[in-house]
DNA sequence: GCCGTTTTCGGCCCGACTGTTTTCAGTCG
């Protein structure tokens, strides 16, 4: 997957090199496509460079992008892309990273001599950079604001950060007049893993012209006011765009140098990093469209518009309109769509079913038969994965379980780390012992649940576990899981996973990869023999659902689904709120094609529980 | 550079916003 993620990057780079240098834009945007498609593959795409005809059938690759990849697993280079670095210089492609920066701007600079981000610095300050085409005051003004917050600009934040922000916003505008409904879209509605920015889309309500224009007013400054808020990029009465600080920084950041501190650009913002928050407000007529507009996946988007207009449509975030010739967008001559106001009814227009947020990713959904049946997060009727003060939980057993019992579950296993985790307090036999005596008397005395004695045990690096079986076999719950050793290459690993995949004891595999999202790679094993093992030993594979794993993580998924695996959905509880993570780790499913029928979290107990039993004793 | 429900050549998604401009280019999502 290193490999993958590496191609990806060159392909990501010719695309704007050849932007900058003002080659064919459909040349460009084949580059970038081709990156993402590599880049969403699930195998290693060294494995298909002895089978051009694999690598042409794949979206966005043809004839000549095959050659290039073939030649980038077989030499580790592009000559194309070693020429272009030649001409290019390397400081370009950053200064496009910042905002306001696009190919035609930074192909200025380059020409009157700016080739990096300080040199960039250099022409803001001895006012060269205003003689450039189309510069003005406030052009520079704003290109010298984005590169404070560049670096910070061009991260992502996690999943679970980004959604608390929103609900800040989404729980303030919520309560204003005139509001119908305020919901997030983008990335965050689609439950990708990293988030780069949060889109918020409120509805108001039907009403006269001033009517509305006062209510779209009066959200925007809500919008705007809104604690934590450090910058207000842009202000319009449909569009505004801040960034929010998501340290919780309070109050505004004014942006502006202090020439007594010897400061020529503005200081770094208070509170740490930031995310940009993009809001939209809309008539009701055509919620439905703009949810689809602003939900994206821009990929997705570019799909549907292509269907459309097949179809003899147009669309846009107005709605479905009727393709006419004229070249003024319908929805200013007042044409009536076809659909706009609910999503199901544009997708049914466009002869779709709905598709869930999180399948709009350009992965083959428009071409999906039948209704979307994914998992739910009301399907999840059991924990398989909590810890407990005997460990590293917050909490005793009872607590876990009677939480457990609050959110509707049938069953709670109560899997406490083993003994190699010592930073975890990991168990030893004899705690485990009079541990698994315990969750037995606590299962006696908690009704309308079932407490199951288990274990999340170490796979240990040479792939054994960290209990002997005779103890193993007491559990009614075996999670075996990678917690050291993540660093291992990919021949070890996939190694020590199989052997802990085939031991007859193991009933999940714990968070698989042991990665930490924007923090740690972890193992890169090799998926496909992984899942077709898993598979073989009826060993389902574990979503961890904390937003800072997502392991496996919603590509591995779909891999593992067309593999034919079982899954466990997963919170790992440690404390009360991490139960409410569970929506993360549905989400990564959903994005992975997951049916609540291979999702044993979705079982009855009765199910549930006799698969857990015929572990070990001859059955799967 | 890709691709085919008019196509193996000639297309390739769509609109809002901003700033620099007097009609639009560039950027963004």
């Amino acid at each position: 997957m290193a490999v993958n993620q590496a191609l990806a990057a060159v392909l990501e780079d010719m695309a704007k090199m050849m932007e900058l240098l003002g080659e064919n834009s459909f040349r460009a945007s084949a580059h970038a496509r081709a990156a993402r498609t590599v880049e969403g593959l699930a195998e290693d795409v060294s494995t298909l460079a002895g089978d051009k005809a694999r690598l042409t059938s794949l979206d966005g690759i043809g004839s000549g992008m095959a050659d290039k990849i073939v030649e980038f697993c077989t030499t580790g280079r592009i000559a194309d892309y070693d020429a272009m670095k030649a001409k290019v210089p390397a400081g370009l492609l950053e200064i496009m990273q910042v905002p306001g920066c696009g190919p035609k701007t930074v192909k200025a600079m380059w020409e009157a001599g700016i080739t990096d981000i300080a040199g960039l610095k250099r022409a803001i300050e001895d006012g060269s950079l205003l003689k450039l085409p189309r510069m003005g005051e406030k052009a520079v003004a704003k290109i010298k604001e984005a590169l404070v917050f560049a670096a910070a600009s061009g991260q992502r934040t996690w999943l679970g950060k980004a959604a608390a922000a929103a609900e800040v916003f989404v729980s303030r505008l919520k309560e204003l007049a005139g509001v119908v409904r305020v919901e997030p879209a983008g990335s965050l509605r689609r439950g990708k893993d990293t988030i780069g920015d949060i889109d918020i889309l409120v509805s108001i309500e039907d009403g006269t012209e001033k009517q509305m224009a006062a209510h779209a007013h009066a959200v925007a400054e809500a919008f705007r006011s809104t604690p934590g808020v450090v910058q207000v990029i842009a202000s319009g009465e449909g569009k505004s765009s801040v960034r929010y600080s998501l340290d919780g920084g309070q109050g505004r950041w004014k942006p502006e140098p202090n020439p007594e501190k010897g400061e020529s650009l503005p200081p770094t913002p208070p509170g740490g990093p930031s995310i940009q928050v993009d809001l939209r407000v809309l008539p009701r007529a055509s919620f439905g469209s703009a949810m689809m507009y602003f939900t994206g996946s821009k990929e997705h988007n570019v799909r549907l518009r292509e269907r459309a207009i097949k179809m003899g449509y147009t669309l846009n975030e107005w709605g479905l309109f009727p393709l006419d010739g004229n070249e003024k967008p319908p929805q200013q001559r007042g044409v009536k769509p076809v659909a706009s106001e609910t999503e199901e009814a544009v997708f049914k227009a466009l002869g779709l079913p709905w598709i869930p947020p999180t399948a709009r990713e350009d992965r083959g959904e428009l071409d999906h038969q039948g209704p979307w049946k994914l998992v739910d997060l009301s399907d999840i009727k059991a924990e398989l994965h909590s810890h407990t003060t005997a460990s590293d939980g917050a909490l005793s057993i009872v607590e876990l379980a009677e939480e457990a019992k609050r959110r509707g579950f049938h069953t709670i296993a109560v899997t406490d780390h083993s003994q190699s985790s010592s930073i975890a307090n990991g168990l030893k036999p004899d705690r485990l012992r009079r541990h698994i005596a315990a969750v037995k008397e606590a299962d006696e005395q908690v009704k309308g649940i079932t407490i199951l004695a288990g274990s999340e045990v170490d796979i240990l690096a040479d792939g054994s576990l960290d209990y002997k079986d005779e103890l193993l076999e007491q559990l009614d719950v075996v999670v075996a899981s990678p917690h050291a050793g993540l660093t291992q290459d990919p021949a070890t690993a996939t190694k020590r996973l199989l052997k802990a995949i085939s031991h007859p004891l193991v009933h999940i595999l714990g968070h698989p990869t042991g990665r930490l999202v924007l923090r740690r790679p972890g193992l890169s094993p090799d998926m496909a023999e992984l899942f077709a093992a898993g598979r073989e030993h009826g060993v389902a594979m574990e979503i961890n659902a904390h937003w800072m794993r997502l392991d496996l993580r919603d590509l591995h998924v779909r891999a593992a689904m067309d593999a034919g695996c079982l899954f466990a959905i997963d919170c790992d509880v440690h404390e009360r709120d991490d139960f409410d993570n569970l929506r993360y780790g549905v989400a990564t499913g959903q994005r992975g094609w997951l049916t609540a029928e291979r999702c044993i979290n979705t079982w009855s107990a009765a199910k549930l529980h006799k698969w857990l039993k015929a572990k070990g004793r001859g059955g799967t």
